[in-house]
DNA sequence: TTGATACATCAAAATATTTTGATGTATAAT
DNA sequence: ATTATACATCAAAATATTTTGATGTATCAA
C-alpha cells in the first residue's frame, strides 16, 4: 500500500526512523533545530561523552538526516531539510490514506 | 526547542518512532493501512511466524500506535488515527521550525 | 467433552545496539 | 617542533532487542 503512494523506500524510512527512536538522538536533533552545532556544543549542552556523541552523530549521518561542514578544527552539523521533508511526506501519506475498513463481515 | 512547540512528550515520540524503526513492523503497519487485520492475515501475507508477529504487535500496541478489537477467536488490529496524527504533527513542527542558522560568526 | 483454531506469553538463544575508554588524525596556536 | 583542541574510530564490555520453539488460554465446532 505505502509503496504505491509514497516515493520513499521502506528501507530508507526505517533507517530514518531509527534516528528518532533513541532519546539521546532526539535531544541532539532538538539542539540542531536552532541551527548548526558542533560536537563540543552538544557536549556542553547535554553532558554526553564525546565518543558517545560521535557515535550517535554517525547514525544520524548514515540515515541521511544530517549534513556536516568542516571549518578549521570544528565540524558543524545541521539537519537535512530534504530528509525531514521526506519523512513528513511519508507520515502524511500514512495518515491520509489509512482506511477504517472493518473485517466484521466476511 | 521541540518541547516549546510540540504537545507531544519526547518519551512518547521515541516509543512511537521505535514502531517505525523495524522493517517487519513497517510491513505490518503497511498491511493495516488497508483496514483491520488479524494475526492470521499477517501470517498469510508475510510468512512471519505467529509468535514473531505477536511480539511486534505488542510493541506497536504499547507505543499506542494500534488498537485491537476481539471478535470470537479473532483479534482485529488497526492503526490508531490519533497516534498517526500526533506523529505527523510532531514531524511537521520539526520540519517547519528548524532553523538554517550558521555558526560561522561567533 | 474433545479437538481444533487464534492468539498470547514465556524462557532461552541469537543478534544488534549502545557505551566506554583508549588511541588516531587533522588543525591550529605557541 | 611541540602542545592543545576537536573530532573520528576502534575493540571490548554492557545492554537491549529480536527470534525461536514450547506452552498456556480462550473461543468455537463437532
Amino acid at each position: 500500500m505505502l509503496k504505491d503512494i509514497s516515493k520513499v523506500k521502506k528501507e530508507n524510512i526505517s533507517k530514518l526512523m531509527v534516528s528518532f527512536s533513541d532519546p539521546f538522538r532526539l535531544e541532539i536533533i532538538d539542539l540542531m533545530m536552532d541551527g548548526e552545532v558542533c560536537v563540543c556544543d552538544i557536549m556542553k549542552l547535554t553532558n554526553l561523552s564525546q565518543s558517545r556523541i560521535s557515535y550517535h552523530i554517525k547514525i544520524l549521518k548514515e540515515a541521511g538526516l544530517i549534513s556536516d561542514r568542516q571549518e578549521g578544527r570544528w565540524v558543524y552539523y545541521s539537519l537535512n531539510k530534504e530528509a525531514l521533508f521526506l519523512i513528513k511526506e511519508w507520515m502524511t501519506s500514512l495518515t491520509d490514506y489509512s482506511s477504517n475498513k472493518k473485517r466484521c463481515c466476511e
